[in-house]
This record gives C-alpha cells, structure tokens and sequence, in this order.
DNA sequence: TTAAATAGTGCATCATATTGCACTTTACTA
DNA sequence: TAGTAAAGTGCAATATGATGCACTATTTAA
C-alpha cells in the first residue's frame, strides 16, 4: 500500500459517495490542497491526516504480519 | 488503527524478530528517536516513514473499506 | 461549443515531523 | 547488586508536510 494506491483508494471512495474535494475537506479540516496532493499521490501525509480521511469516508487501516488475503 | 496501535504493532512484531531498536534504525535510515517516537506512540510518522517500517518488518499496510474482519 | 463546477498547480509561509546530541531510565545478566 | 545494554527524554536545528492564494486545466451540463 504506497502513496499511489493509498490515493486512489480515497478518490475511489470518495466518488462512490459523490462527494467533491471541497466537502470533504471541511468535514475532515484537511485543505482542499493537502487532499487533492494525497489523492493524486504527490503528498506524504502523516497518520493523523490519514485517519481523518479514513473516518469521514468509512475506510478502514490495517497493520498486519504479512500473509492472508 | 490509531498511533498508539500501530506503535504498538511495530513494537511487537519487532521484539518477535528479536531486532533491537538500534538495528531497526539502520536497516529503515529512519533515526533511533523517531522510531522510539512511533513505537512509543508519541511521534506522527508520515506513510513514507511508517512503509519504510513496514517493509523492514514483513508487515503489511491495508486500506479498505469497514467492514470484514 | 460555451459557461460553470470541480480538480490540479506554483509558490511563499507556517506548522510540525525528523534528526543528533547529551543525558536519564529501565532491563539484563554476570 | 554492580555493570552493561537497550530504551526513552529534552532540546535545538533542519527537513518537510500543511496551508492559502492566485491561477490553470479538466470535467460536466446547458
């Protein structure tokens, strides 16, 4: 899971819940121009920022020894 | 999967390969006091930092939408 | 097409993650 | 229980993520 996957599995997300860019910016209090860089995979968010993304889209991160599907 | 988790999963697993903190750091290039940082939860790595980690460990990073187990 | 809405970029600034160093604390073990 | 290794802390400096603004590009709908 990089930068690159981890964007577009938020756009993905994001889309199926038709929501624009700027909305969830304010329901996350994340910029507009932080969003759009992490889901374009030109940024390098930290975990909180990501978490706040992860909560408002109902997504779920997951550590884990490697194996299983 | 908050900072405390993943902190905490790190922790463990590391202490499972029996690597000490010191070796971890020179393995990932990331610094002794960020690791203790992130293993400690008090530091907010960024998905750069924390992959570097994982790869390192034989971890894996997943982002998906809630539900399964 | 054109117009409007949505998404993306360059740049400067501010906030904060990363690091090294010196030192303290905790865990091991001879 | 003294000595050593490993882990953790406070602080200052540096690197870099986060943000706002002005602007451009792309997508969508009339």
């Amino acid at each position: 899971m990089n930068l690159i996957e981890i964007g577009q599995t938020i756009r993905k997300r994001r889309k199926f819940l038709s929501i624009m860019q700027k909305d969830l910016s304010e329901i996350t209090e994340i910029s507009l121009r932080s969003l759009i860089d992490i889901e374009t995979g030109k940024g390098n968010p930290t975990i909180k920022q990501l978490n706040k993304i992860i909560d408002a889209l109902g997504l779920t991160l997951k550590l884990t020894v490697e194996k299983d599907a």
